[in-house]
DNA sequence: CACACAATACAAAGCAGTTGGTATTTTTTG
DNA sequence: CAAAAAATACCAACTGCTTTGTATTGTGTG
């Protein structure tokens, strides 16, 4: 690819300008990037391609009209050999087993430091895969004791099915990870929901929203 | 305040630390600004106010553990003397009464250009308040002609239909109150659900939630 | 007056989750 | 050790919503 003297190009696309522009300032002293264009959303971006051909797309998940998984897909099909790096705000495993899946080449969480980003965007630049180690999702309110959903006395493995369920798993496929049977998912998922009092999936989406779960 | 000679000192807290890192490089070659510190979240913001007494804090509304509003509560009611620009995605700007209510003393979509930015830093730190123009005096996101729903192309009654789904209305209950056969709420739903590109009701939720319907 | 769009209505197949059971096995704890 | 609690597993009927269609009736605009 584009390792000897090459500019590795890029192309940014993400809804935040100043995001953006942050992401500017930043790169713009790295002697081996250049940064091609912007664009503030997928449908923006695909229209570049038709005309620019960068070395690497930054991908914004969380995009409005066609969001980033979307944009991957087409962009793969399409230009399959432009690498791109998904951007997520949060740390959800099963979106980087989407990613994964869409062909991206990499993974970046929006607050990683500048020499993980860098890093990332090198070794993707000359053809290898950057995705995140498989962190146990270490979110305080799940074990610490003190905190407010001790109330609600969740076992431990309830407590552990919440954090997918907050990650959007279906049954099926926290059957599937955990390798247990739906049957038993569905199971602590009815007690989880009778110990918070909820009666469905909206609702149970709600809560966790509202207690930042 | 801090107007003659001296610097205005910042204090940014934002969860995404490559925004941060951005907002720096941007903010860094000002001559008259200086970056104290940042925050990840609004428990981290309270807990460095301890030590640290910034002229100038921009706050990033969407946090975790504790959100931009509430930091903007607290932050008032125990330093009001320090300054407080909210930062939000360029989306919510119905949020803006709220930030005004709450205190704050400008507000800014983070798809500002860099000379916005300083310049709301700027009076702010004389003193000034500065929130957006295009203030919505509509306190219904449904009806605003300018909301960012708009995008979507909704129709009236699709956009309807929103108010009670967000009001967690059945379908069967949606078409009870409108007199409507579920198979036509079922119809305006599913073309929601395709404008809105969302897959489900928990996304739908979410959202809703996100976007502050 | 056409034409596009909005609003209405219908139907069958299917998916995800709920409800209300039952019933083992494993682990914890008094 | 014995009892309680937790984790596992199963099942069938049910609800709510989605998907993928089709189709008719207004309604406003060029």
């Amino acid at each position: 690819m584009e390792m000897t003297g090459e500019k590795l190009s890029v192309i940014i696309a993400d809804d935040h300008t100043l995001f953006i522009n942050g992401l500017r300032m930043l790169l713009q002293n790295e002697p081996d990037i250049e940064i091609m264009n912007i664009a503030a959303n997928g449908k923006e971006l695909l229209g570049l391609l038709h005309t620019h051909s960068p070395d690497l797309i930054l991908l914004d998940i969380n995009m409005p009209v066609i969001n980033g998984f979307d944009a991957l897909k087409k962009i793969k099909s399409f230009y399959p050999k432009i690498k791109v790096i998904m951007l997520s705000t949060y740390n959800e495993e099963h979106l980087i087993e989407k990613a994964k899946a869409g062909g991206a080449d990499g993974y970046l969480f929006k607050n990683v430091e500048k020499d993980e980003l860098l890093q990332a965007m090198h070794s993707v630049g000359q053809g290898q895969l950057c995705f995140p180690h498989k962190t146990p999702v270490n979110n305080s309110v799940f074990d610490d004791s003190d905190s407010f959903l001790k109330q609600f006395q969740l076992t431990k493995r309830e407590l552990e099915l919440l954090q997918f369920i907050k990650q959007n798993y279906t049954n099926q496929q926290m059957a599937d990870h955990l390798h247990l049977s739906i049957y038993t998912v569905e199971t602590h998922r009815k007690n989880i929901m009778q110990k918070l009092n909820l009666k469905n999936p909206v609702e149970l989406t709600k809560f966790i929203i509202q207690y930042d779960l």
